[in-house]
DNA sequence: TAGGGTTTT
């Protein structure tokens, strides 16, 4: 810890930090911000008056990080040094310092806005701009103006964006702090290649022929690429002549990867051996992988997008940004010198590169952030006017308050309703959150909750249907329930009723092909939300899993509540073939996608209207996860979408 | 009849 680069500048910065209530720090790779900021402020008495907050875009950052700083200190994790994630708080009434992620610290400010607790709030990480940072930022410069203790706030962030955090900041001081990198040599291409995976493929057995050993990490967008790269340098380092080179293992790594060939690029290669590991920008931040020497950076990212305009989301790959491609570079740097060749001009970097990856805020549907903001009660809020670092666009925004208007969450007049106070308080979006309140109404809030449960899970659960898992299958893909033909939410709530009754054995997922993971991961939810759900009932809700099942069912009530909570993702049928119209967005023809269990009748026709969880633009416009809701519940949504006035909602 | 970049409450 003694040769930290930061270490060196304690005394700046400790100063800096005394004069003003902000300071941004822009604190390069290596520099031990992440575990030294916090050191130093508990050593110069901060942590007397209040709990020193650093804040992690990721858990796995928040626990690794505290449990590095716990050891420095010499004292139990947990104890002093703890950390606080979903489902899991190690902390305690000793806690001085505290990790935890900004999703947490925004929890947090739900029931103590002005979060007395802290002395200090250290927001790391910020320049990659997800979406909870940034609405932080825009809290935090609320905060620091208004609270009436003393509060200190940190940013840290990349040389590219530090200025303009800054600047955010009433122009507070920026310190720079060196990083711990070894120098990268940074190769560019003449020109942008027709084909990255033929581009990649050279570059990297380039490297293997001439350069001395160390492993190459490879930036691909996506699984796809990834198995056809790792196929083609199987091939050809095989052909290579037999000691005209050292061996070499090929690893693909990515987010389906399970996680025990994901963590196969922890274990070290065996000697005179080079790996190439190919990844998606997973190792940008995610993962570290040691032994990288070489970076191979296609220049590239698949990046997610919302459309206010149609509430259509798509995949898209895109440039990256030049804080992207140095975080790259900086990745063949961390054991030794390296180099990071790039599969583009020096040109393209230069004018083409935005200097900051678009934050998530402006990429995405709002509606959870803006409820959340409007259940904050900040006095003199306009939310169109919310002070954010990059604001989102009007549209969007606007898009946000029509769908909170929809589910009842605010009023004609753009306040919260009771309603919305409680969807507040559930981590769900919107659309879930109102249908367990509505699903409680009915007495089903047991199979609302399994429901909500599934559809947070983050990983695909449901068999995958990839050309090689289809050889790899033991058993035909059959007898999943099918969701009795009413559609996908009512078949994930079979699946987790089987689990139940299975008694949550693994064994069972596995015989299905569900991934063991995320089931697990549906079972904590769910019983996060239970809490939750039974603080609001007043213990009187039952939210048992298995206590609705009495054979056959139509599931009745359970799709009146999800069309009251899907009422903004609502669809109607084209007269004479499946297609369907979107309602309440600029409409637009889309179909039930192809994986769904939604069943026609027996003209072969699908039901008049379904909600949908998701549109999502692939190969063409499709809705995911479709649940059929009948006439009569829509009609008043139909009648609330005609008199909607959007200008008014703000 | 088709396709999952990465996070998080």
């Amino acid at each position: 810890m003694a040769n930290l680069p930061i270490v060196q500048f304690e005394k700046k910065i400790i100063e800096t930090v005394e004069q003003n209530p902000v300071v941004v720090i822009i604190g390069e790779t290596g520099s031990g911000k992440s575990t030294q900021l916090s050191q130093m402020l508990h050593r110069k008495g901060y942590t007397d008056s209040g709990i020193v907050a650093v804040t992690q875009p990721r858990r796995v950052a928040a626990v690794s990080v505290s449990r590095r700083v716990a050891q420095e200190l010499g004292v139990r994790l947990g104890e002093e040094v703890g950390y606080a994630i979903r489902f899991e708080d190690r902390t305690s009434e000793r806690t001085q310092i505290k990790y935890l992620t900004d999703g947490v610290l925004l929890r947090e400010s739900l029931s103590n806005p002005e979060l007395n607790q802290y002395s200090v709030i250290i927001l790391d990480e910020a320049h990659e701009r997800s979406l909870n940072t940034d609405i932080l930022l825009g809290l935090m410069k609320r905060l620091v103006g208004s609270r009436a203790s003393n509060l200190k706030v940190l940013i840290t962030s990349a040389t590219l964006d530090g200025e303009k955090v800054s600047k955010f900041f009433s122009d507070c001081p920026l310190l720079t702090v060196p990083g711990k990198l070894f120098p990268v040599e940074i190769f560019y291409s003449k020109e942008r290649p027709t084909s990255y995976v033929e581009s990649s493929l050279k570059t990297a057995l380039d490297i293997h022929v001439r350069e001395p050993e160390g492993d190459v990490l490879i930036f691909m967008t996506g699984q796809d690429d990834i198995e056809k790269l790792v196929l083609k340098l199987e091939d050809k380092v095989r052909s290579l002549e037999e000691g005209s080179c050292m061996d070499a293992i090929i690893l693909p790594l990515h987010g389906s990867l399970p996680p025990e060939m994901q963590v196969r690029v922890f274990s070290p290669p065996p000697p005179n051996c080079r790996r190439f590991i190919v990844a998606t920008n997973i190792a940008e931040t995610s993962l570290t992988v040691d032994g990288v020497v070489y970076v191979i950076d296609s220049g590239y990212v698949k990046q997610r997008q919302y459309n206010p305009a149609t509430g259509m989301y798509s995949l898209d790959v895109v440039q990256v940004s030049k804080v992207q491609a140095n975080q790259r570079a900086g990745r063949a740097g961390r054991t030794r010198p390296g180099k990071c060749y790039r599969l583009y001009p020096s040109r393209v970097y230069n004018d083409e590169f935005l200097d900051v990856t678009v934050p998530e805020i402006q990429r995405s549907s709002l509606a959870g952030t803006v409820l959340y903001l409007k259940s904050l009660d900040l006095p003199d809020i306009d939310i169109l006017k919310f002070d954010f670092l990059d604001p989102p666009s009007t549209e969007s925004l606007e898009d946000a308050l029509k769908q909170l208007y929809l589910i009842d969450a605010i009023d004609e007049n753009g306040s919260i309703t009771s309603v919305g106070r409680t969807m507040a308080e559930l981590p769900l979006e919107p659309s879930l959150s109102r249908t367990l309140i509505e699903a409680n109404e009915y007495g089903c809030l047991s199979q609302a909750l399994t429901v909500a449960a599934m559809l947070s899970a983050e990983t695909n659960l449901l068999p995958n249907r990839s050309k090689s898992n289809e050889k790899k299958r033991k058993h035909p893909p059959l007898d999943l329930p099918d969701g009795s033909g009413f559609g996908d939410h009512i078949q994930l709530l079979q699946i987790f009723e089987c689990w139940d009754e299975n008694d949550y054995d693994i064994g069972w997922c596995k015989y299905y092909d569900l991934q063991v993971r995320g089931m697990l991961f549906v079972k904590e939810v769910r019983k996060q939300l239970s809490q939750i759900m039974q603080k609001i009932a007043k213990g009187s809700s039952d939210v048992q899993a298995n206590q609705s099942r009495k054979g056959h069912q139509n599931y009745r009530n359970l799709r009146k509540a999800l069309c009251i909570g899907y009422a903004s993702q609502l669809a109607e049928r084209m007269r004479h073939h499946n297609g369907y119209r979107t309602l309440g967005f600029k409409s637009q023809l889309v179909q039930v996608h192809p994986s769904s269990v939604l069943q026609p009748d027996d003209d072969g026709l699908y039901g008049s209207y379904v909600v949908y969880h998701e549109l999502i633009s692939t190969s063409r416009p499709y809705m995911r996860n479709v649940c059929a809701v009948e006439r009569q519940w829509v009609m008043p949504i139909l009648d609330k979408l005609e008199k909607l006035n959007v200008s008014k909602l703000r």
